[in-house]
RNA sequence: GGGCCAUUAGCUCAGCUGGUUAGAGCGCAUGCUUGAUAAGCAUGAGGUCCCUGGUUCGAACCCAGGAUGGCCCA
C-alpha cells in the first residue's frame, strides 16, 4: 500500500509551526488540452490549462489538474493561444496582460471533469479532476496535482485511481522516472525545470513569490513529501475502529469530555502507519520475496524473531542471515519461491509505546487493565488512542479503566515556561527551595485538568496554607503530651462536644476519600483547607478552656484529648496522599502506645468505623448550628469571649439539641457563662441571643469571669481553679 | 479553516439538575489575644460572574454570535 510519506510525525507537526518564509520560484505553467475540447475556434496555438506551482521539482510527478466543481472557468484567448483558468482569478493570474485577453467561453469545473491535458515536458496525459480543496484565493483555480508529493494530492489520486508517482529517492535526487532530470538534486533541478519550460514555450510566467514552506524543526532544512511503501494497521478491517470506539465507551474519563475527544480521535484517525525508515529501533520482522518483490509478514517468522530478540536483543535482525528466521520449507505465498530478504523498516516508537501495557500489566501481580492512564491532552491522539487500539486488536478491551488528562504547567503569567527566556523552573530546584510537600500541596491546589500556573508567588501562597495545616497538626500533637494509652476514652464515653467533633471528622474523611476516588484532587484540597480552618476556629478554640484549666486527669480533659487523638489520626490519614512527608512525620510524633497497630500513616485506612449516616447528618446539622451561634457571639461588637455571658432563648427543637450539650455549649461559644432557656414564642429551630458582660472578675488561671476568692488561700482564682491547684 | 476545552474577587479556586443580598482559602485593612506565639480569634474592604444578543417570571448556569488563551488537526 502506498501512502503519503510521513518522515516523522513530530517533524511534520513541528514543521507546521516552523515554516520559514522563503523566497521560491513561483511558476505558471501551461498544460495543453490533449483530448476532448473546448471551443477551439480560431486558436492557432491550441488550448492549455494554466496551473501554478511554487515547487517546480514536483512537476515530473504531475498526473492531474484539480479544479473546483462549482467554480467558473473561462477560456481566454491571448496571442492566438487558449488559456483555461478560473474567471475569479484571471485578473490576478494574467496580471497586466489581462486587459489584452478575450474571454471566449465560460463553464464550471464539473463540466471539465474527465478531460485530459498534456504534460508540459513528459510524454503523458494529465487528468482533469475535481477536488474541494481547490481555493479561489491564489493561483489559477487549476491545481497542479502530484499524488506522490502531497497529502491532498494523494487522496485525490486514490479517488481517481491515478498513478502515484514518486520519482525522487530517499536522498532527494530524481530517479530515472523523472526523465531528463534523473540524478539531479531536486532543489537544484527547480531552476533547470523552469529554464526548460521557458525554452519550450510552456512557461507562462515565473516570478519570485514569498510564502511559507515546512522545515525540519531540528535541522531547519526544508522537508519534502514523498509517497513510499509503508506498513499499516488497517483500522477498518475486522471492525477494529468500531470496536475501539465501543471499548472507549466502557472507560471513565477525567474530565468527562475526554470520552468525546478520544472517540473523535478514533473516528478520524487515518490508517495507522507503524513503519519508519530508521536503523535504530525494533525491526519489523517481515520478509521481501526476491522473486516477486512482495512483502511477507508471517506469524511463524514473527515468532521466530520474537524468540531470537528475547535472547539476543532486536539488533540481531540486522546481522543474522535471513535463514535464521525461516520456518522449514517456507515459501512466498504470492509466487511460491523460497528466496527472501529481510525487511529494513523499523516499528514506529508510537506503536511501541502503544503496546507497553502488554509488557507491563498482567504480570507480577499488576492487573490488566490498569486503573488509569494519565497524560497531557495531546495524548488523546497519541498514547490514549494507540494503547486502546492495540489492546482492542488483541484483547478486545481497553487497557485502562480511566483516562485522566492533565493540563500544562505555565509560568505565573500563563505563558509557556521557556529556558531561554529564563521563565523555566526545574522541578528539582523547586523542591529544594520550597519542599516536596509544598509542591504536592500546590499540585492539589490547582485544577490539574486545566493548564496551571507555577511560580514563586503561587507557591508562596500555597506555602502559607501549608503552614496553617502544619500548625493545626502541631496543636493537636502538643496537647497529647501528657496523654497515655490508659487515658483514652472510648467514643461512647466522650463528652457531647467531642463525639460531635468525631462525627465531623468522620464526614470529612468520607468526603475526602470520595474526592480521591474520583481523582478530584483539587476537590480534596478544598475540603481539607475548609476542614482544618473550621476545626481550628470552632473546636480547637473551644477546647483551650478544658485543656488548660482542668486538672490533668479530669474526665472532661481526657475526653477532649481522646477526640483530638482521633481527629489527628484521621486527619493525617486523609491528608497523607497530598502531604505525604508531613503526615508521616507527624504520625511518628504520636506516642507509639497511642498510635495503635499502624506503624506508619500509610498503614492506616480510610475506612471509618460503622457510620450511621442519619446520626452523622444530625451531628453535622448541630455542628452548623453551633457554628452559627459561635459566630454571633464572636462577632458581638462590645463584649467578647470570656468577658461575655450568653443567654440563649431557643425554640423547642433547638433547645433540646443544645441542652444535650450541657456545659459543652458554653465551651463551644468560648464564654464565661451560658444560660439556655426554651421559648415557646420562637420557631423550633431558631434562637435569640442576649450577650452581656459576665459577672465577677477574671480568674488569673482560667481567664473566665467568675466570683473569685471562695478559697481564701487563692483569692485571685475561681473555685474550680483553686481546687485544681490545691490538688497539685 | 475544523473539532474539543478554558475564561467567576489581587491570587488559587467553589458554585449540583437556572431560583432570595455570587462563596471559600490565601493576600490586604482593622480590632482582639499573647498559655498553638515567626502562632490564634474576630470583623471588614475587594466581583458589569470575558463581551453582545436571545429564551425565561427569573441566567454565572440554557441558546446563538463574538473576543482572548490552550490542545489536536486541516
Amino acid at each position: 500500500m502506498l501512502r503519503q510519506a510521513q518522515h516523522d510525525t513530530d517533524v511534520l507537526r513541528q514543521a507546521q509551526h516552523d515554516t520559514d518564509d522563503a523566497d521560491a520560484a513561483s511558476t505558471r505553467v501551461t498544460l495543453s488540452l490533449s483530448k476532448g475540447s473546448l471551443s477551439k475556434g480560431s486558436l492557432s496555438k491550441g488550448v492549455s490549462v494554466l496551473i501554478w506551482t511554487t515547487t517546480p521539482w514536483t512537476l515530473p510527478a504531475n498526473v492531474a489538474i484539480a479544479l473546483r466543481a462549482d467554480a467558473a472557468y473561462g477560456l481566454y484567448e491571448l496571442d492566438g493561444e487558449g488559456l483555461v483558468l478560473a474567471t475569479a482569478l484571471a485578473p490576478s493570474a494574467l496580471g497586466e496582460r489581462f486587459a489584452e485577453a478575450t474571454l471566449l467561453a465560460t463553464t464550471t469545473g464539473e463540466h471539465l471533469d474527465g478531460l485530459f491535458a498534456r504534460h508540459p515536458f513528459l510524454d503523458r496525459d494529465s487528468a482533469i479532476v475535481l477536488a474541494d480543496y481547490v481555493d479561489l484565493e491564489t493561483g489559477t483555480g487549476a491545481v497542479h496535482t502530484a499524488p506522490g508529493h502531497g497529502a491532498d494530492d494523494f487522496e485525490t489520486g486514490i479517488k481517481y485511481d491515478l498513478p502515484i508517482l514518486n520519482p525522487v529517492n530517499a536522498s532527494g535526487h530524481f530517479t530515472d522516472e523523472a526523465g531528463p532530470y534523473a540524478g539531479q538534486f531536486i532543489f537544484k533541478a527547480n531552476k533547470q525545470i523552469v529554464e526548460d519550460l521557458r525554452a519550450s514555450g510552456r512557461l507562462w510566467r515565473a516570478h519570485e513569490y514569498e510564502h511559507s514552506y515546512p522545515h525540519c524543526w531540528r535541522c531547519h532544512n526544508p522537508v519534502i513529501f514523498r509517497a513510499t511503501a509503508q506498513w499499516f494497521i488497517a483500522m477498518d478491517q475486522n471492525r477494529l475502529r468500531a470496536r475501539a470506539i465501543e471499548s472507549a465507551e466502557a472507560v471513565a474519563y477525567t474530565p468527562e469530555w475526554g470520552e468525546t475527544r478520544l472517540k473523535q480521535m478514533l473516528e478520524n484517525h487515518p490508517e495507522w502507519c507503524i513503519s519508519r525508515q530508521r536503523t535504530w529501533g525494533t525491526p519489523i520482522p517481515a520478509l521481501v520475496c526476491t522473486g516477486c518483490g512482495e512483502s511477507v509478514l508471517d506469524a511463524h517468522v514473527a515468532r521466530n524473531a520474537a524468540k531470537r530478540f528475547a535472547q539476543e536483543g532486536a539488533g540481531v535482525w540486522w546481522s543474522d542471515p535471513v535463514e535464521t528466521y525461516l520456518p522449514d520449507g517456507f515459501a512466498c505465498p504470492n509466487c511460491g519461491k523460497h528466496a527472501f530478504e529481510k525487511e529494513k523498516n523499523i516499528v514506529d516508537i508510537w506503536f511501541e509505546s502503544g503496546v507497553t501495557h502488554f509488557a507491563v500489566l498482567g504480570k507480577d501481580g499488576i492487573p490488566w487493565p490498569s486503573d488509569l492512564v494519565l497524560e497531557g491532552g495531546d495524548q488523546y491522539r497519541g498514547w490514549f488512542r494507540s494503547s486502546l487500539v492495540t489492546a482492542v486488536a488483541v484483547k478486545n478491551a481497553a487497557p485502562y479503566k480511566r483516562v485522566v488528562k492533565n493540563g500544562w504547567v505555565n509560568d505565573e503569567h500563563g505563558r509557556p515556561m521557556s529556558k531561554s527566556k529564563g521563565t523555566g523552573i526545574d522541578a528539582k530546584d523547586a523542591m529544594d527551595k520550597w519542599g516536596a510537600d509544598v509542591l504536592r500541596l500546590w499540585a492539589a491546589s490547582v485544577e490539574f485538568v486545566d493548564d496551571v500556573r507555577f511560580g514563586p508567588n503561587v507557591v508562596e501562597q500555597v506555602s502559607r496554607v501549608y503552614r496553617n495545616i502544619r500548625n493545626r497538626i502541631r496543636f493537636m500533637l502538643s496537647n497529647l503530651d501528657d496523654f497515655g494509652a490508659a487515658d483514652v476514652v472510648s467514643r461512647a464515653e466522650m463528652q457531647p462536644l467531642d463525639t460531635l467533633a468525631c462525627s465531623v471528622v468522620d464526614a470529612f474523611v468520607a468526603d475526602v476519600k470520595a474526592f480521591y476516588d474520583a481523582y478530584d484532587i483539587h476537590g480534596a484540597y478544598l475540603r481539607i483547607v475548609e476542614f482544618e480552618s473550621t476545626m481550628s476556629s470552632l473546636y480547637f478554640d473551644a477546647l483551650k478552656d478544658p485543656l488548660y484549666s482542668r486538672a490533668e486527669n479530669d474526665a472532661r480533659r481526657r475526653s477532649a484529648q481522646s477526640a483530638l487523638l482521633y481527629a489527628l489520626q484521621r486527619f493525617l490519614t486523609a491528608v497523607a496522599p497530598v502531604l505525604s512527608f508531613t503526615a508521616e512525620e507527624a504520625w511518628q510524633e504520636i506516642p507509639a502506645a497511642l498510635r495503635g497497630e499502624e506503624a506508619s500513616v500509610f498503614d492506616s485506612s480510610f475506612a471509618a468505623a460503622d457510620i450511621d449516616r442519619k446520626a452523622l447528618d444530625a451531628d453535622l446539622a448541630l455542628w452548623e448550628e453551633l457554628r452559627s451561634l459561635r459566630s454571633q457571639v464572636a462577632g458581638s461588637p462590645n463584649v467578647r469571649d470570656f468577658e461575655a455571658k450568653v443567654r440563649i432563648a431557643a425554640g423547642s427543637g433547638l433547645h433540646k439539641r443544645l441542652a444535650h450539650l450541657g456545659d459543652n455549649l458554653r465551651e463551644a461559644l468560648v464564654v464565661s457563662e451560658c444560660e439556655l432557656v426554651e421559648s415557646a414564642s420562637i420557631e423550633s429551630d431558631a434562637a435569640t441571643l442576649e450577650i452581656t458582660n459576665a459577672d465577677g472578675e477574671k480568674c488569673r488561671r482560667c481567664w473566665k469571669f467568675r466570683h473569685l476568692g471562695s478559697d481564701a488561700e487563692h483569692p485571685s482564682l475561681c473555685g474550680d481553679c483553686a481546687a485544681v491547684v490545691r490538688a497539685l
